[in-house]
DNA sequence: AAAATATTTCAGAAAGTTCTGAAATATTTA
DNA sequence: TAAATATTTCAGAACTTTCTGAAATATTTT
C-alpha cells in the first residue's frame, strides 16, 4: 500500500534537501537546514531549539542565525516575560528569492561591473588585447541588462510578478 | 595621468574577478580561470599553454577542462599536423549563460521538485505538520514557475531574448 | 613493435571551510 | 551589585575541496 508519509520523516527530508541546495549556492549547509526549519515551524524558535532540532554546537546555530538575519532571511522575536530570543523564517517564498538576489547582487554582480568598467579601454594595439576588448565589452552590455532585468524584479511584487511576468511566457 | 591599463594587466585582472565569481556560484576557482583565459584568447590553447598561463598543475589543468567540456561551455579543436589537444571556448556570452542554466538546473531545481512531490500530501493531523504541508506546497508552486520561466530561457535564442524580454522591462 | 609524445588517473598533500566548546561579554533578575 | 541566564567570540579540531606530480594508459610516429 502507498503508505503515506509522516511528518518527522518529510521535515527530515525537507532539511536534508533544503541543506544541500544551498551548499550548490555557496550557502553553507547549515544555513540553509536553519532556514528551513524555521520555514515550516509554525512558532518562533530559540536557538537551543535550533540546536537540538539540528544537533548543532551553540557556537553554530548563534553564528548562523546571524548571518540569515544579515541576509534579511530570518527575523529575531521577543516573548514578554521571557529573556530568550527567538527566530521565525520569512515564509513568503518569493521575499525570500527576493532578498537571496539583492545580496547576491550586491556581492556579486555590482563588483563584476565595476572590474568590467575598469578593464574597459585598453589600447587594442594586439589580437590579445583585441579578444580580451571585445569579451570585456560583451560581458559589459550582457550585465547591464541582468542587472536591470534583477531590479525589475527586486522592485516588483509577487502579484505583479505571477500576473505579468508568467503570463508572458504562457 | 588617467594611464590606460596594459593588455597584461588587464587580463590578469579579468582571470581573478572570473575565479572569485565562479567560488560564490559552487564553480570552482581553476575552472572559471580556464574559462575566462580561453574566453579572451584569440585562438584555441593546448593544456601545457593553459598550465603554463595560469601556473597550474597537469592534472588539475585536465580535470577541470574536462568538467568545462562536460557543461558545454569548451569544445576540443584538433589541429591538422598536430597531435596536442586544442581548447576553444564558447564565445557568446549568451549561450554561456544558457549551458550554466540548464546544468544547474538538471542538478537542482530538478531533484528539488521530485523531493518536493515526495513529501507533498503528508497527514495534517498536527499544527506542525501542516506547516511543513503548506511550505512544501507554496515551493512546488513557484519552483514550476521558476522551471518554466528557465525552460523558456533555454529555449530562446539570444535576439528573441534581448528583443523581447528586454523591451518588457523598460 | 619500439620509441616518442599526449592524456588521464589518483593517492596523498595543501588549502579552504565549517564546527565545536569553552571562555568572554552582555543582559536581566533578585 | 551579585547571581543567574543568555549571547557572542574565537582558537583549534574536524571535515571538505582542490591541487600536485608521478605513474598508468593511450595514441602516434618511425
Amino acid at each position: 500500500m502507498n503508505q503515506t508519509m509522516d511528518w518527522q520523516e518529510g521535515k527530515e527530508k525537507f532539511l536534508q534537501a533544503w541543506g544541500a541546495l544551498g551548499s550548490e549556492w555557496g550557502i553553507n549547509r547549515t544555513m540553509a537546514q536553519i532556514h528551513a526549519l524555521l520555514m515550516i515551524s509554525p512558532q518562533s524558535l530559540s536557538a537551543d531549539s535550533v540546536m537540538e532540532e539540528l544537533k548543532i554546537s551553540r557556537g553554530n546555530a548563534n553564528m548562523n542565525i546571524r548571518a540569515l538575519m544579515d541576509w534579511g532571511l530570518v527575523y529575531k522575536e521577543l516573548r514578554t516575560g521571557d529573556r530568550k530570543e527567538y527566530f521565525i523564517a520569512e515564509k513568503d517564498i518569493w521575499k525570500v528569492v527576493r532578498q537571496i538576489i539583492i545580496n547576491r547582487k550586491k556581492r556579486e554582480l555590482d563588483p563584476m561591473l565595476k572590474i568590467l568598467d575598469e578593464i574597459s579601454g585598453i589600447e587594442p594595439n594586439c589580437p590579445e588585447a583585441e579578444a580580451l576588448n571585445k569579451t570585456v565589452h560583451e560581458l559589459k552590455l550582457f550585465s547591464s541588462k541582468a542587472d536591470s532585468t534583477l531590479e525589475m524584479l527586486v522592485k516588483a511584487d509577487s502579484n505583479w510578478f505571477v500576473g505579468t511576468f508568467m503570463k508572458m511566457i504562457k
